[in-house]
This record gives structure tokens, C-alpha cells and sequence, in this order.
DNA sequence: CGTCTCCAGGTTTTT
DNA sequence: CCTGGAGACG
């Protein structure tokens, strides 16, 4: 980066230049698709950097970890510094980090858990079990929503939920009392901490002195408060209206406008020069948005050629579609020189990929794919990670419930019914019920299960004479002692090597295979997953980056990482499969959008729940979609595809005809026998090219 | 009391 | 296809 400022001026549009340069005051940038944005923004940091600003006083807020780790990079890069105090990192990251420091003062322990999704509907379920919720109020899904909505104040309780309202109130008990925090507590929490500890607020005040928020438009109401809570006036946030695509976890692009109310003097910085697409992109994109009435009115314009014109295709179903995919990137390797990381195939939903990635398997072709149910929600995934969290913080009965009998080691059902009795009586987590057991001998268990004295014990009859067997009691022991005998990991080095042993010893394979009969590989594909976690793990505890290599930190870090975070193998000459959501903020010459069909995009569940403005926002998904293409854009819409068990006839997305249609060339599918000799012979085309193709070669 | 087997249902997007 | 739950069995 240039040091000079008119050297910074001949690089930048005057917009970008005044975006980088003014670093006192408020600024709300709305940067368009393709517009350099993150440009402005890492110059912008290394301008302050370079201004004399002290890097710890820097604060850089971004939603995904993947875009703070890019962010940080590119600074890097830019200022050739190693930049240790710098403070590049999510929301909810953020928010971990402040609670690692102060937690106490909310009355939580430090080594707490953080839940995810699936451990808080674990919780939920557990709790509605424990107030006798009848099993059909207890939908839950909706419930872990309509908590979601309650604690970060986008719902009240009315008539219609008030039923749930003790249900939340377990939940919440029962978080605390298993000294754990769901994903809304890691902004709600800090919030609390500030506002009922205002020196600990000052402290943070005090170092932060410049904060920018990137993709603003996807901040919640909840992030914005921190924000504010923390930020004085030297605030930059930047975001476009027109790519809000996060609205269902509580995106409010209302904050843009709160924004110029709340802070002082508030200039506004348009850009809105591309310098991505092809015009005809850009113009496709631009119709497609001008559709939406709810948004800041602004044309995106570029200085680029018109370039090649749009293809749809119309897929018989999302075989076929895979093959088209398939052959068309085979074609535009050779063609355009492309090489296979050039390309990305864009999906409304998860479920699509399945398809795509056998097409990409079965043709050899090397892809990567980001986003999807995040490598650590897979279950063997989780059941390892479930013994470290609860290696690290005992109470933590979610995830003691998950490892205590996995793999089986004789606790079943009755036995984890009678531990929380016990629990429930003495107001404990259940490794405490476990050890009070092994402790005293049966006569006094009884005791626990009957309730501490004077207590009526009519409810607990059932088991007041029944006991623990010399059996069960045993496998609990072990139990006691395998986690306590992993307690090394704690601290010092060598977690991995640690991790590996345990999960020998548990001897987590065998499970696997008995867990898998009919498929050796599966087991062996999962215990593959263990290996790469274990790896990861290696790798940082390695990486200097990573401060103390400690077992909380790890565990903190993870939670909030989705796959592609994890991944260290090089993605390089990998075509690249990704949801659009996963998308955001990246750009690739070659854009497939695929499934462009009704019910997808828009997506029927979200048309349902949301009307009107549901579609505006698919809307803006979809031009999300279409603006992450430089060179060329295709999409395709199947004419049939196959939904749970059947085949559903499918009609292109109604976004289709807002493209101007001449901007794009429509093509019908050929024949299946036309498309087979076309595969073959491009099959043939592919071992004749692939050296100079494949890159690395 | 724990485990095994079979069956139904299904969750759009992510920190 | 995969997960989780219910019910039968040992």
C-alpha cells in the first residue's frame, strides 16, 4: 500500500479514497456488490495504522469467521506487519473473548460451554420433559426459535407463547446451572456486563477507539447495541441494503437507519462503482433488485465490458443438471483456459449438494464444498468433542448425557432417570448427582431421590426402593474416572496426541463399527472426521497464532467455527460448491446458480412463514447469487426433482423473468442420448488436456 | 435393566 | 439418507 496519500488517491475512485482517508467521526458506507469494499476497508486500516493509530486501539467486527480471517490476511499482506493486538473477529467471537475475561462477574464459571444449536434443543428438550410438557406443545424447533426470539428481544410473550414462558425459564436455570451459554448469550451476555459493570465497559472503551463494522446490514439488533454500547464516534460501518440476507436470524437493516440517528454527524459514502462483472451481469443483477420496493434506491455501474450474455438451462431433473454442470466447466477449462477453481456452483439449500457432489465424485472431479452442516455438527464429531467439554467443565449435562453411554458402557434410561432425580432433589449438575452417589452408599442415595428432609416425597415413590446395581454403580465409576483421568489435558501440551489416546481408549472405532454394520466405510469414513479433527487440533496447537494452547481455548474457538474454518488442505484447483448464503463477499469468474427454480428460490418455507417480504429477501439472495460472477453467469432450473421420495415437476423461479431477456440465451436440454456422447467425448477431451488443465502441473 | 431393531419423519439459509 | 424414538428381547 502506498504510504503517500496521492499515490493512495491514484489507486482509489474518490468515493473509496474518502472512505479510506477520513478516520475520525461516523460513517455509514454503503458499498454496492463488487464495489471494493473490502479493499476500503483493509486499506482503511492500514491508512489508520500508518496515521499513527495504535493497532490495539483497532476494532474490526465482521459476521463470519472466514471474512475476519481473509480481513486480517489482506492487512497483513498490506502492511507487512505482524499486527498481534489487532482486533479483527466475529460478533459472536468477539463476545467470547470479553466473556473469557469477565464471566465471573455474571455469576458463571470460567471454563463454561457454549452450546449450539443442537446442544440447546437438547436442553429444551430435556426441561419440557422435566415440567411434563406434553409431548405435543413441545415442537422443538419452533420452541428453540421462539427462546431465540425472547432473549434477543425480536418477541414478547403474549397470549399465543406464554405457555412456554416456565419452559424458558428452566432453559435458562439449567444453562446456569450446567455453567453454559447458548450463541444469543454471547452478545446478550456481554451486553449485561456492560451495562451492570460500566468500568469493565470503560476498560474496553478505552482501548477501542476506532471500530468498523463490516457487512452491516446483517448486524442483529442485539450486535448493533454492543456496538453502540462500545463505540464513541469513531464508528465506520459498511453494508448494502440490497444484500441483507440474514433477516431470519434477527438481521435488522433497520440499524442502518438507527444508525444515522445514533451517532453524531453521520456521513454517508456511497460506492458504487463495480469493478467485478461484465455489464451484462451487473444488468441482470440490477433488474432483478429494482423488483424489491423496500430498499435505498442506487444503480451499481461498471466501467467493464458488456461480456458474454447469461445462459439458462432447463435440466430434465438435478442429475442432469449435475452433468450439465459438470460438462460445462469441462468445456470452459478448455476453452476459456479456466482453471477449476475459477468456478463456483451456488445452492439455495444444503440439500442440493448431494447431487452435485456424486456428479463431482464420479467424474473426478476435485471440488471442495464450504458451508453445509458444519463439520462439527456431525454426530462422531460431536460425541468427541462432547468428552472434551465435559473434560473441561464437569456440569455440563448436555453433553455428559451424550458421552455417558457412548460408546455403551451399561448407563441406560432408568439409570439416567434416577441420576436426575438426584440432581433435581439437590439442585446439582449431574456429575455431582454421580459423584454424591458413589460416594455414600445406597441407603443415603435413597435418601437424595426421596428430597432432603422435610421435603414431601409422594412425588419421588417410585424410587424410593429401588436402587443402584453394584453393576451400574461400577460403570458410573468408570465412567467418573476416564473423565477424570483425561484431566491432563487441561493443561500443558500435546492436547492431540491426549485427544487420540482417549479416544483409543474409549475405543471410539469399535463403536463405530458396531454402530455401522451394514457399512464398514461409513465407520471408517466417520473415524476418518475424528482424524481431521485431531489433525486440526495438531495444527493449532502448532500455529503460534493461536495464544495458549489450552483445552478451554480450543474448545471456545470451535464452537463458532463452521467447516471451511477448519480446513486447512489448500482449496486451490478445487471447483468450489457453496450454499449463496455461504457466498457472501466473495467472487469467482465462472458462477453457477443451480435449482433456480419455485419453491427453491424462493424458497417455499420461507414464502410460507414470511410473504411478501420473505420474497424480497430471496430476492436479494438470488442477487447476491448472480452478483458473485466476474466473466460468466449460468443458471439452470430443473424441470423435475426428486423431494424426499418422489419426483416433483418443478417451474422456474418467478426471478428469472425479471432478467432482461436480452441479456441471456435459453437452452433447452438435448436429448439424454445427445448428452451422453457429448459427456464421453468431453470425458475424452479431459484425459487428453488434463495436464495443462489441472493446475499444479 | 440395557440393548437391539425397526420405523417414521424431515430442518432454508449460520454464528 | 440419516437420525431419533418406541417397543421387543435377552
Amino acid at each position: 500500500m502506498p504510504a503517500d496519500l496521492s499515490e493512495l488517491q491514484n489507486e482509489l475512485n474518490p468515493e473509496q479514497f474518502k472512505a479510506v482517508t477520513q478516520i475520525n467521526g461516523a460513517f455509514l458506507i454503503i458499498a454496492g456488490a463488487g464495489s471494493g469494499k473490502t479493499r476500503v476497508i483493509t486499506f482503511r486500516i492500514a491508512h489508520m495504522l500508518n496515521s499513527g493509530v495504535p493497532q490495539s486501539a483497532i476494532l474490526a467486527l465482521t459476521f463470519t469467521n472466514k471474512a475476519a480471517r481473509e480481513m486480517e490476511e489482506r492487512i497483513k499482506e498490506l502492511t507487512g506487519k505482524k499486527l498481534p493486538l489487532l482486533t479483527v473477529s466475529t460478533f459472536h467471537a468477539f463476545g467470547v473473548r470479553i466473556l473469557r475475561q469477565d464471566i465471573s462477574k455474571l455469576g458463571y464459571r470460567e471454563n463454561f460451554s457454549i452450546y449450539d444449536e443442537t446442544d440447546r434443543n437438547a436442553l429444551i428438550k430435556e426441561t419440557g420433559r422435566e415440567l411434563r410438557y406434553s409431548p405435543e406443545a413441545m415442537d422443538i424447533y419452533k420452541i428453540g426459535i421462539l427462546i431465540s426470539d425472547i432473549k434477543t428481544g425480536r418477541k414478547r410473550w403474549n397470549s399465543e407463547n406464554e405457555m412456554y414462558k416456565q419452559l424458558y425459564e428452566g432453559y435458562q436455570e439449567g444453562l446456569k446451572l450446567y455453567n453454559a451459554v447458548d450463541f444469543d448469550d454471547l452478545i446478550t451476555l456481554p451486553i449485561k456486563l456492560f451495562r451492570e459493570h460500566p468500568d469493565v465497559l470503560q476498560s474496553y472503551k478505552n482501548r477501542y477507539k476506532y471500530i468498523m463494522v463490516d457487512e452491516f446490514q446483517d448486524t442483529s439488533h442485539q450486535q448493533y447495541e454492543f456496538m453502540k454500547l462500545l463505540a464513541e464516534n469513531n464508528v465506520a460501518v459498511v453494508g448494502d441494503d440490497d444484500q441483507s440476507i440474514y433477516s431470519w436470524r434477527g438481521a435488522d437493516y433497520e440499524n442502518i437507519i438507527n444508525f444515522e440517528k445514533d451517532f453524531k454527524d453521520v456521513q454517508e459514502i456511497r460506492l458504487e462503482q463495480n469493478y467485478r462483472s461484465t455489464g451484462t451481469i451487473l444488468a441482470a443483477a440490477n433488474g432483478v433488485i429494482k423488483h424489491n420496493t423496500n430498499r435505498k434506491d442506487k444503480e451499481l455501474w461498471s466501467g467493464n465490458g458488456e461480456g458474454k450474455p447469461i445462459e439458462i438451462y432447463m435440466p430434465e431433473n438435478e442429475a442432469t443438471e449435475a452433468d450439465f454442470i459438470i460438462e460445462t466447466i469441462q468445456s470452459i477449462c478448455v476453452t476459456d483456459k479456466r482453471k477449476y477453481d475459477d468456478f463456483c456452483v451456488l445452492m439455495r439449500a444444503n440439500t442440493q449438494s448431494r447431487a452435485i457432489e456424486e456428479a463431482f465424485l464420479s467424474q473426478n472431479i476435485p471440488y471442495t464444498m464450504s458451508g453445509g452442516t458444519s463439520f462439527f455438527q456431525r454426530k462422531e464429531i460431536k460425541d468427541i468433542i462432547s468428552y472434551l467439554r465435559v473434560i473441561s467443565n464437569h456440569d455440563d449435562d448436555v453433553n455428559l448425557l451424550r458421552i455417558i453411554n457412548t460408546p455403551r458402557r451399561g448407563i441406560g434410561r432408568a439409570t439416567i432417570e434416577k441420576l436426575n432425580e438426584i440432581a433435581k432433589n439437590l439442585g446439582c449438575s449431574l456429575w455431582d448427582a454421580i459423584n454424591a452417589l458413589l460416594d455414600v452408599g445406597d441407603d443415603e442415595a435413597d435418601l437424595f431421590m426421596e428430597g432432603q428432609a422435610g421435603s414431601a416425597p409422594s412425588k419421588y415413590d417410585d424410587f424410593s426402593d429401588e436402587s443402584f446395581s453394584e453393576g451400574t454403580k461400577q460403570s458410573l465409576k468408570a465412567f467418573v474416572e476416564l473423565i477424570e483421568g483425561n484431566k491432563s489435558m487441561l493443561g500443558g501440551h500435546g492436547l492431540a496426541k491426549k485427544v487420540r489416546k482417549m479416544v483409543e481408549d474409549i475405543r471410539y472405532f469399535d463403536y463405530l463399527i458396531a454402530e455401522n454394520p451394514k457399512s464398514e466405510k461409513a465407520a471408517r469414513f466417520k473415524y476418518l472426521n475424528i482424524e481431521s479433527l485431531i489433525g486440526s487440533i495438531e495444527r493449532w496447537e502448532n500455529n503460534p497464532e493461536s495464544g495458549e494452547p489450552t483445552l478451554y481455548n480450543y474448545l471456545n474457538r470451535i464452537t463458532l467455527l463452521s467447516r471451511d474454518d477448519m480446513d486447512d488442505e489448500e482449496d486451490q484447483g478445487k471447483v468450489n460448491l457453496m450454499t449463496i448464503h455461504a457466498s457472501k463477499g466473495l467472487e469467482f469468474p465462472v458462477v453457477f446458480i443451480a435449482g433456480t427454480e419455485e419453491g427453491l428460490i424462493p424458497h417455499g418455507r420461507a414464502v410460507d412463514e414470511g410473504g411478501e417480504a420473505a420474497v424480497e429477501e430471496e430476492r436479494r439472495l438470488f442477487y447476491v447469487a448472480i452478483t458473485r460472477a466476474r466473466d460468466k453467469l449460468l443458471i439452470s432450473s430443473c424441470k423435475n426433482r426428486r423431494h424426499m421420495q418422489s419426483t416433483v415437476e418443478c417451474q422456474p423461479s418467478r426471478f428469472l423473468d425479471e432478467i432482461p431477456p436480452n441479456l441471456v440465451e435459453y437452452h433447452e436440454r438435448e436429448k439424454e442420448v445427445d448428452a451422453d456422447t457429448a459427456l464421453a467425448f468431453l470425458q475424452q477431451m479431459k484425459k487428453k488436456f488434463q495436464a495443462p488443465i489441472v493446475p499444479g502441473f
